[in-house]
DNA sequence: TAGATTGTTAATCGATTAACAATC
DNA sequence: TAGATTGTTAATCGATTAACAATC
C-alpha cells in the first residue's frame, strides 16, 4: 500500500464520482470492468482513470482489468468510508434536517450523534431518532462525547461564532454550508470542506446566459 | 465589452467568490480596491485576480486599482444576476423547502414561480408564498408559464424521468441535486449544474482520514 | 510629474492525454 | 502462447504565476 501524500485535489475529487459508478456497476451485477469502459461510462479518459488510481497503487490485473467489488472497496477505504464518523449538525432548519434525513450517510459511515439549534420552539424536537438539543448544551456535549465532525447549516453571521466554539473544543473538520471561507479563518489543521450552494447556482445563471454550443459545466 | 466565448471553466467557477467579497466590501463601505489588496484578503495571487478579469475586459485603471460597486456590478452582469430567472423547484422535500425558503436568492433575480412534489400530503401547502403543486400538473404549467431553470431535489431514480420530461417541455437549465450525471444523459443544449453533496462529504472524510500538516481543500 | 497599479505578455508549473513496455 | 489491458513514462496541453511596459 502506497503512501498517500501529495495527491493532487482534483484526483481527490473525482475519486466520489468513480466511487458512485463502481456501486451502480455493482448493482447491475457487473464483476470486472477496463479502464475503457468505464471511460466509456463516464466520459473521461482511459488515461486519466488508470493514472487517478495508479495514484494509490495497482488495482487492477493487466489483460484483465479490475475487479468492481474490490475496486469499490479500495475507494471507499481510500475515501474513509470504512471507518466511522460521528458527525454533528449545527443549524436544525430545513437545510440541516435535510442533512440529517439523508439516509445513505449512516450507509457510508457518517453517524449523526447530535444536532442543535438556537431555536428554543425546537427544543425536544426529533430528526431521525436524535433529540434536537440547544446549541448552549454544545460545549458539554462536544466534551462528553467524541466528534469528527460538525456540519454548519446556519446563517452566515453565526458561522465564525460557532466554528471558533467547535475547534476550541477540539472539532477538527467542519461541513461548512455557511456564506463564509472558514478555511481562511480556522487554524490550518482543521478541515473545512465549503459548500456554496448560491455559488453553484450563479455557475448555472452564467452558462445559462452566456449559452454557447457546447455546454462544459462549471 | 468584450465577447466572453471560450472562457474555462475554472475561471468562470472563481466569479461568484469574488461577488461575495466584492459584496462585503461594499458593506464595509470600501470604494476602491487594488488586486494586491483583494489578493490579501482572497488568498489568491493578484496576478490571478487580474487574469480573470481581463477575459471579461477592463474594469480596472492604473494607478487606482478598481472600483468596487461598478466591478461588483460588472460581475453581477457577467453572472446574469441582473436578469430575473424564473425558476420552479420539483422536490418538496427539506431539501427543496430549504432551497426554496432561501431568501436571498430572491435578491439575486432567481424567482420560485412554482414547487411541485408527488406526495398528495403536501398538496396546497405554502412555501413562501408559493403553493406546492402535484407533479402531474408540472407539463400544464410549462406549457403556460416561461420557466428559465428547474431544481431537482427529488430522488436518483426519478430524476431521469422528470429532467427529461422538462427538456421535452422546453426547459434549458437545471439545478440537479440528485446522485445522477444529467447532464450525460440530457440533450447538450441543456445546461446541467450537479450539486453532489455526498461527494462533497466524501472529500471531507478523505481529508479527515489523510490529514497532513497544510490541508488544501477538494 | 512621480508613484501606483493595471493590462498583458512571457515563463513556469501542473494536470491531462498519448504511447508503449510490462505482464497477466 | 497470443491477446488484452494495465502501470508508467513521455508529450502535450492548459492554467497559474511572474514580470514589466503601458498608463492613469
Amino acid at each position: 500500500m502506497l503512501d498517500e501524500k501529495g495527491i493532487s485535489k482534483a484526483v481527490i475529487a473525482r475519486l466520489p464520482r468513480y466511487y458512485r459508478y463502481l456501486g451502480e456497476l455493482i448493482d447491475n451485477k457487473v464483476e470486472r470492468i477496463s479502464s475503457n469502459e468505464l471511460s466509456d461510462l463516464m466520459k473521461v479518459t482511459a488515461s486519466q482513470i488508470r493514472q487517478d488510481l495508479n495514484n494509490f497503487g495497482g488495482f487492477g490485473q493487466q489483460g484483465y482489468g479490475y475487479n468492481v467489488r474490490y475496486l469499490y472497496s479500495e475507494i471507499g477505504r481510500i475515501l474513509g468510508l470504512d471507518q466511522t464518523h460521528n458527525m454533528i449538525i449545527i443549524g436544525a432548519g430545513h437545510l440541516g434536517q435535510a442533512l440529517a434525513n439523508y439516509v445513505k450517510f449512516e450507509k457510508r459511515g457518517f453517524r449523526i450523534i447530535g444536532i442543535f439549534d438556537i431555536d428554543p420552539n425546537l427544543k425536544g424536537h426529533t430528526v431521525r431518532e436524535v433529540k434536537i438539543q440547544m446549541l448552549s448544551e454544545l460545549p458539554d456535549f462536544l466534551k462528553n462525547h467524541k466528534v469528527d465532525m460538525a456540519t454548519l447549516t446556519i446563517p452566515k453571521n453565526s458561522a465564525r461564532e460557532v466554528a471558533d466554539m467547535l475547534v476550541a473544543n477540539g472539532v477538527k473538520a467542519i461541513w461548512n454550508f455557511a456564506h463564509i471561507d472558514l478555511n481562511l479563518v480556522l487554524p490550518k489543521d482543521v478541515i473545512v470542506e465549503n459548500v456554496h450552494l448560491s455559488e453553484s447556482l450563479m455557475c448555472l445563471s452564467y452558462n445559462l446566459t452566456h449559452a454557447r454550443r457546447e455546454h462544459k459545466d462549471c
